[in-house]
DNA sequence: CATATTCCTAGCAATTTAGTAGGAATTAAA
DNA sequence: TTTAATTCCTACTAAATTGCTAGGAATATG
C-alpha cells in the first residue's frame, strides 16, 4: 500500500501547475523545479492529460497547464488517476461486489475503507494542497 | 497501493480463528480453509504472533488461537501488522514530519489521509468482520 | 518412538516499479 | 526556410518487491 512514485511525483507537478497558473510550464521546466527527469515527468503529464487535468500545446513555447482551477480539481482525481491500484483490491475494480459471484474475504472492508479513502481525497482540492492549508 | 496477499489472507486467517473461538487451528486446517498453503500461511501467522494478535502452542495438537477476543481486535491492528507500508509514503514512517527536515512534497496530505485511514479501520472490530456486520 | 505441529531461514520466479532512451511530429521564432 | 524547443509515442531494462516454495530444526503429544 505504498505510493508510487508517479503519484508522488504527479502531485509535485500538479502542484506547480497550480502556482504558476498565469503561464505554462514546459516538461524541462517542471523537471528542474522538482528534480524528477524530463523524459519521467512526460509520461506522468501524459497520464495528467489523458485524465483530463492538464492540457498542452506542442512546439517550441509549448507547456503544460491545468485543465480546471486549482479549486476545482480534487487530490481525488489526481491520484484516481496516476495510482492504478487505489482499489485497493483487485475484486472492487471487477465490480464483483455488484454481480455477486465474488468469494474474495472481507470484501465489504476494503470497499468502505476504499470510499472513505476517496471521500476524504475528493474533498481536498489542489488549491488547499498549494497552500498546504489542509 | 494494492493491498498485499499476505494482508488479505492473514485478514482471512483471523477472521476464521474467530470463528473458532473455542478451537485453536493449525495452520494446516488454516490452510483448508483459506485455500492458502500451509508454507505461506505459516510465515503469516509467525507476523501476527510477533504483532501479538494470535497466540501458538507448538507440538502436536499445537495450533493458533487469537490473543484476545474477536471484540477487542481492530482491522487497523491487523493491517498494520501485515501490510509495511500502510503509511503510504516512507517520510511519514521515518517521522520527518516531526523533525522539520523533510522535504517531500504534500506530506500533509499524506499524513491525514493515513489518520483518516487508521481512524476507520481501528473502528472496526474483528467481530464485527466476522460477522460481515460494518 | 512416531507423529504432528510450530518455528526458522534460505532461495527463487514472476511481477511491478521506476526509470532510461531514441526519435518522430509539431510549432514558434529567427 | 531553417533552427530550436517542445510534446508525443514507444520500446527497453535494471532494481526492487511480491508471492510464494522448500527444507529441516525444535517441540510437544500419545
Amino acid at each position: 500500500m505504498k505510493l508510487s512514485s508517479k503519484a508522488r511525483y504527479g502531485m509535485y507537478a500538479m502542484v506547480e501547475l497550480a502556482k504558476s497558473s498565469e503561464k505554462t510550464l514546459s516538461a524541462s521546466e517542471l523537471a528542474l523545479k522538482t528534480g524528477v527527469t524530463e523524459k519521467y515527468l512526460e509520461q506522468i503529464l501524459a497520464i495528467l492529460k489523458k485524465n483530463g487535468l492538464v492540457t498542452s500545446t506542442r512546439g517550441a513555447t509549448g507547456g503544460y497547464s491545468l485543465s480546471h482551477s486549482a479549486s476545482e480539481i480534487t487530490a481525488g482525481q489526481i491520484l484516481r488517476a496516476l495510482e492504478d491500484n487505489l482499489e485497493l483490491v483487485e475484486c472492487i475494480h471487477k465490480g464483483c461486489a455488484t454481480n455477486g459471484n465474488c468469494n474474495c474475504v472481507s470484501r465489504n472492508l476494503w470497499t468502505k475503507l476504499y470510499k472513505h479513502i476517496n471521500e476524504y481525497l475528493d474533498n481536498v482540492s489542489l488549491e488547499q494542497l498549494t497552500e498546504d492549508n489542509l
